[in-house]
DNA sequence: CAGATGACTCCCA
DNA sequence: CTGGGAGCCATCT
């Protein structure tokens, strides 16, 4: 059709980017994860680049790359992030180990459907007790 | 329905 | 670090 076409599976991909909190962010495939159901970590990216007017306050600039890299076609993300006190280090990616969302909790995932973000490896997790 | 496109992620050299 | 290839998906032509 146009510009604003049948969003069936986006919708609800904005509606858990709007879930993050302030000065946190999420990779695109913790949201796919969190959105299930046959959502992928590029339905997710390919989301957030058709953001209809309707969904202007979708906070795209939180979701990032697994790394922490923002590989977004030279938007001033990474200032978008910092002023939401955000640290980047000298690899120009966001601290994940840090910064990253843990997921919506278990109430309203419920409550609308969607998933906890799954658990991560014993490897990530060392990752984010070294660094504090 | 087939082909093309696109803010991904993983693996290997 | 860079590059190539594969896998996965929604939407548009």
């Amino acid at each position: 059709m146009n510009q604003q076409p049948n969003y069936a599976l986006y919708d609800k991909i904005y509606t858990v980017c709007e879930q993050i909190p302030h000065g946190k962010v999420a990779s695109y495939g913790d949201i796919a994860a969190i959105v299930g159901g046959g959502c992928d970590a590029r339905t997710v990216g390919y989301a957030l680049n058709e953001i209809p007017t309707d969904r202007a306050g979708v906070p795209w600039q939180r979701i990032i790359a697994k790394d922490g890299a923002i590989s977004t076609r030279g938007l001033t993300q990474r200032q978008l992030l910092e002023a939401e006190g955000v640290e980047f280090d000298a690899h120009d990616r966001a601290i994940m180990a840090r910064f990253r969302w843990d997921g919506p909790s278990a109430d309203w995932a419920a409550e609308h459907g969607f998933q906890t973000l799954p658990p991560r490896d014993e490897g990530d997790r060392a990752e984010q007790m070294s660094l504090f």
